[in-house]
DNA sequence: ATTGTTTTGTACATACGTGTACAAAAAAAG
DNA sequence: CTTTTTTTGTACACGTATGTACAAAACAAT
């Protein structure tokens, strides 16, 4: 499994240099972020980088990829079979919250921050945040049948549209949370919602 | 009032360049066009592109300015003294899925495209987009507080929650309508919206 | 040690970006 | 008709962007 690289090995580490990166994007978006400022802040050079990711599309791929495995959602992802939904999905929002806040600054979180800029000049990586949205709403649909299976709410009578909303609040949420600095503001705008929505 | 303007006279008509800009920011995004081609789409030198509007970042907020005054909020931000708040926030809504479907495919909201956009690369064009967003949910805070004066709802236990709920709704159904291309659909999401938060 | 493979450093090519300078052109004002 | 004011066209300056080429370096395999 564990490929073994013949040639000579890297000079850095790629999990490293992929986590700076994606902070890079995060703070200061994709097309404002440049190759030459990236490896600089990677601490490797522009040659290792298209070498190692191909071109800055390729590497932003890999930093997105890094971003969806370290956020609040990889926990409904990985939800235990055994797990209670609703209390995962108030620990899920209230997570959100918490990392809100406490990042560097108004960095929401770095999927929405990209749709609005790569949809309309960038197909390939559109394509592949749409993607990754059509797959959030699924993913709230399922967990929102595995509650009703769970006895945990009665069944809705759209659980696509309210995976929907779910979704479409969140990239608000995300919005918001860059201009509302107050977790405790934001924390009780996304319990008023889950009450709305009879997810409590 | 009417400013008589001195010396030669601008060969293109000014609200007519800033309609194209404003379509092509709205398109392509912020940071992916360039002046040069600003300036051709325009039909326009980049010379005259920066004698009348001063720069880039000039140009996009008269564009914004154009754009928000075009936007369906500004049926809010009119409305007449004698109308009723619920119905006009309901056309609002069903406005708002109408243009998202209805724009040259995939466009969302301008301004929630720009937000992730330039904060963290443009202080100016951020704190604009900020104080924007801030007045949206005062506008709705205003407008729930209106409709308990006119006695269409009863007062709600949070006004400034619910107006901010609604304006990250808002951001979000923009992002949202960038992938979900049925206005049915859209429409049926703003109902259960505004029936969740009771403003039916 | 030799060979094969991959990374790294340096240099290059080339296109594009923003912004400015300045004279010519086009209008109004006197 | 001359002066004043503003726009327009053209050119320039200069930095930055992306991507490539290629030799030197560093490792594994044999």
């Amino acid at each position: 499994m564990a490929q073994v690289k013949v040639g000579r090995p890297n000079k850095f580490d790629r999990e490293a240099a992929i986590d700076i990166a994606k902070n890079a994007f995060w703070m200061q978006g994709y097309h404002a972020l440049s190759v030459n400022q990236l490896a600089s802040i990677m601490g490797i050079t522009r040659s290792s980088l298209y070498n190692s990711f191909g071109d800055k599309q390729g590497l932003f791929k890999e930093a997105l990829a890094a971003y969806n495995a370290a956020s609040p959602i990889a926990l409904l992802q990985n939800l235990p079979a055994d797990a209670q939904v609703i209390p995962a999905l108030q620990a899920f929002f209230r997570e959100n919250c918490r990392s809100r806040i406490q990042d560097q600054g108004k960095q929401g979180c770095l999927m929405v921050n990209t749709i609005g800029e790569v949809i309309g000049s960038d197909d390939d990586l559109a394509g592949e945040i749409e993607a990754m949205l059509l797959q959030s709403i699924e993913l709230f649909e399922q967990l929102i049948e595995r509650a009703v299976t769970q006895n945990e709410i009665t069944r809705p009578c759209d659980a696509h549209a309210i995976a929907s909303a779910i979704t479409a609040f969140l990239m608000g949420f995300s919005n918001l949370s860059q201009v509302i600095r107050d977790e405790q503001q934001l924390w009780n705008l996304c319990q008023t919602f889950l009450k709305n929505y009879g997810l409590e």
